[in-house]
DNA sequence: CACGGCTCAGACGTCCGATGTATCCCGCCA
DNA sequence: TGGCGGGATACATCGGACGTCTGAGCCGTG
């Protein structure tokens, strides 16, 4: 195994085992490179590869740290590595994410706040019911987020911020300026938030169902 | 912006835009260290970052490949995050993991093949009824990977997959520490692909649901 | 002609040392 | 007391040199 592929292996080794903890600041470059029994150049493109997927935050000037390691900051990766597939699996993608998110739905019917459903409630009285698309879009990924993060979950909340990453729902939107889409969006929003107020998990369930089974309908019909 | 990460933007934008296609070359490191505008050796940091995710693959004395991309590959390197997770994030893992897996079950009972239930079938055989805690741990990961292949969807196969990992250590101390865990879980087996065999979607949701259920259950009254 | 070992050019792996640049912190001065 | 330099420190980047491994073609042998 090659110098550097070690080094990643040891300084996971050193956060997974405590010896690093959350916030810490690794020794600087040169020591822990002596430490670690390789050059400087070579821990370089370790660290580097950590900073990648936000295990360890590098600050020029002051050193490095181990990250939060929260799951929202260590998911944020997967939309790194779900930018690179293609059309043809953004339906396999799309079906995992009708799985979890009528899930999410259905728990935050019990466990959302009135506080969070009250700002749901403005964010959707402030756009309007003639958004122009990109507001749409941004809006549609806000008011997911916000119902996901009252599931109380935050795997479950940073996996699908994953999924429904941008680079998919830019796609998938920027065709659907079709017909109603808009109108039906918006519609289908204030009947989950409904649902949401009723404390109804089922009925918050299905209409998530319904709102992702109508985008992936349509997005089969035209791959 | 640090050169290194202009790289890897420069990079990731190749592939996505279809100049690099999966199983492609990249130019040898010092052509592409010019081309790109920045030294070798930050380039290779930037390759290194990109081929810890399993984006590019490098071959000492041959060259740097595109890797394959698929999900499965790149969705492996989901497990290299999870297992930056402490115990108190475990939950919240196996509770996504309570989503997805009865879903997945369901689907395989209608797409899942005869031949492919067959080696379900057998493997169970080959177990035994009295296997070891390792053993056991083993085949269970095996198991439900053999159905969650059933369902046809690769991307939501490998989620779980990484999923699964911080899980295994849990069920091994469960079957180390509880009563009869592992008489129970080997009749859950049976039942979940006897559910299958029936082509029945609801029975085989339940029991898996029941399956992992009882591991949350045990976990949570643990931690 | 087919096969296998050998040689060699090419590409990644690793290291060194030097210089640039951003931060932090402390002492100086008003 | 408070604001302002100016080190000291640590990361950023570079260029070059040398080691090591791989793949492919050459060449002798059966």
């Amino acid at each position: 195994m090659a110098v550097t592929d070690e080094a990643i292996e040891k300084i996971k080794g050193m956060i997974v085992s405590g010896a690093l903890r959350p916030g810490d600041r690794l020794p600087k470059e040169s020591e822990l490179a002596a430490e670690l029994g390789l050059s400087r150049n070579s821990l370089r493109e370790a660290v580097r590869a950590l900073s990648l997927i936000r295990i360890l935050d590098v600050r020029q000037g002051d050193g490095t740290y181990v990250t939060s390691l929260d799951p929202q900051l260590l998911l944020e990766a997967l939309s790194f590595v779900v930018d690179f597939h293609r059309d043809d699996t953004v339906l396999e993608f799309l079906a995992v994410r009708r799985i979890l998110e009528p899930a999410a739905t259905a728990a935050a019917a019990t466990r959302i706040s009135e506080d969070q459903l009250d700002a749901l409630a403005r964010q959707l009285d402030e756009l309007g019911d003639d958004p122009s698309v990109e507001d749409l879009v941004a809006a549609d990924l806000e008011f997911h987020r916000g119902i996901v993060s009252g599931s109380g979950n935050s795997v479950l909340c940073s996996l699908l911020d994953g999924l429904s990453g941008p680079t998919t729902r830019a796609r998938i939107w920027r065709g659907l300026t079709q017909e109603d889409a808009v109108g039906r969006t918006l519609r289908e929003h204030r009947a989950i938030l409904a649902a949401l107020r009723d404390r109804d998990a089922e009925a918050a369930r299905s209409w998530a169902t319904v709102h992702i089974a109508s985008v992936e309908q349509w997005l089969r019909s035209t791959l």
